[in-house]
DNA sequence: CCCTCAATCTGAACAGTGTCAAGTTACGCA
DNA sequence: TGCGTAACTTGACACTGTTCAGATTGAGGG
């Protein structure tokens, strides 16, 4: 080691008139946050490390601790956001089209995309174990994402409320199902752009077989 | 230290005439087997340690890189077995009907309560990132659960083979979303008695809707 | 201006992990 | 009996997450 470890961190030492000035500030969480999902996103769920993620951020491994109390509450701020993220797409998905049957195509297919694209936050955010499972804001961004489907899916077959929420639980099973399976390399490799796309045919197969164009089946 | 470690595996040093006698023998990748599914069962994946292993084997760590390289060798042979397993379950509950659309019914209803009542094992049979994801013997017990599901698949929907595919495709997903959404607590608390059947009945709702009665549905 | 105070972050430590190289033990066989 | 080899241990290394005492910083009040 010629240099002891060498933090850095750039520290501005003339002041700036308004914050971003010196120290972290406020910035930390946010730094801290966005170093964890570029962990996420190059080395997968099981490459996080609560070391790297402070590493990245310039500062010492202890400091998380004072923001998230530890990796489990970093992390369920990572996962909270990916459940945003997930229903600005599935909100999105649907907007783009008209017909009830075919904005729920678009979310099957807008759900599984979302898991392809961004794996290791897809799959911390259903790491419950590594998460602080009973936080209520993490069990209410989650529910939030649900309810994407079952708008979709009032609009779609109607019935008791019962009736939606099974519909609603039968969708969010295919392609949750589809798209863990996908990830865990059960329907060919998915790490070429033709896999990809391959993968992508093939759940469209599977939406259309299982939700068929005759709208509404009891 | 009063003792250095104290093995405490019982050291039989007068001959049996046929093999089980003295050393490990050939037991040890057996026991160590045995030990990683006991965590898996008690603590989940996450809970599992190589350590730990060994010590439930009586071994030191570094035992079992002799017998499975590493870590994930020994994880594998263990997702093997499961996978050997959760074939047995689906045969088993599609032999007990007569229907074909029925057998598809219970094996779905297995495969959830396969994933139910071994959390921590299902959970590392598709955590391909702590496995030899590679190992042509787990993709070849993978590939033959799944051809359970095609088997039953085939018989109901008959088809091109394309179909038959796209079919079973369609079924696995749906039953592992299902599987994966309920562990991570999305239906609620799987823990109790009352939570388990409550899940369970909403799986037959799920599945009588996605897969209903009118057989050929092209 | 200075002084206190709380928030923020560091440094060092601890227990625990997987893996490796080298040494030791026990077995089977000649 | 001796010997080679497989099975296992020992000790070490580089990591990990978390804790705790203390240093540093920025802000607010006198």
């Amino acid at each position: 080691m010629t240099k002891p470890i060498a933090p850095a961190r750039a520290k501005p030492s003339h002041k700036v008139p308004k914050p971003e000035a010196g120290y972290h500030h406020g910035e930390l969480q946010e730094a801290l946050i966005a170093a964890s999902e570029a962990i996420l996103a190059e080395h997968g769920a099981e490459g996080f490390t609560l070391r790297e993620a402070a590493r990245r951020a310039g500062v010492s491994p202890a400091a998380p601790s004072h923001h998230f109390g530890n990796a489990q509450g970093l992390l369920t701020e990572v996962a909270i956001r990916g459940y945003a993220a997930l229903a600005d797409a599935l909100r999105e998905a649907a907007s783009r089209k008209q017909d009830a049957r075919e904005k729920l195509l678009a979310q099957g297919l807008a759900y599984v995309e979302f898991a392809l694209k961004h794996p290791g936050r897809f799959q911390m955010m259903f790491a419950n174990k590594r998460l602080v499972a009973d936080d209520p804001r993490l069990g209410q961004a989650s529910r939030a994402a649900g309810r994407e489907f079952e708008i979709i899916i009032a609009e779609l077959v109607g019935g008791t409320p019962r009736q939606a929420k099974t519909a609603a639980a039968a969708a969010w099973s295919t392609v949750h199902g589809f798209a863990k399976l996908a990830l865990e390399d059960k329907f060919g490799s998915v790490n070429s752009e033709a896999g990809y796309r391959e993968i992508m045919a093939r759940l469209n197969h599977v939406l259309n077989y299982l939700w068929p164009a005759s709208s509404a089946r009891r």
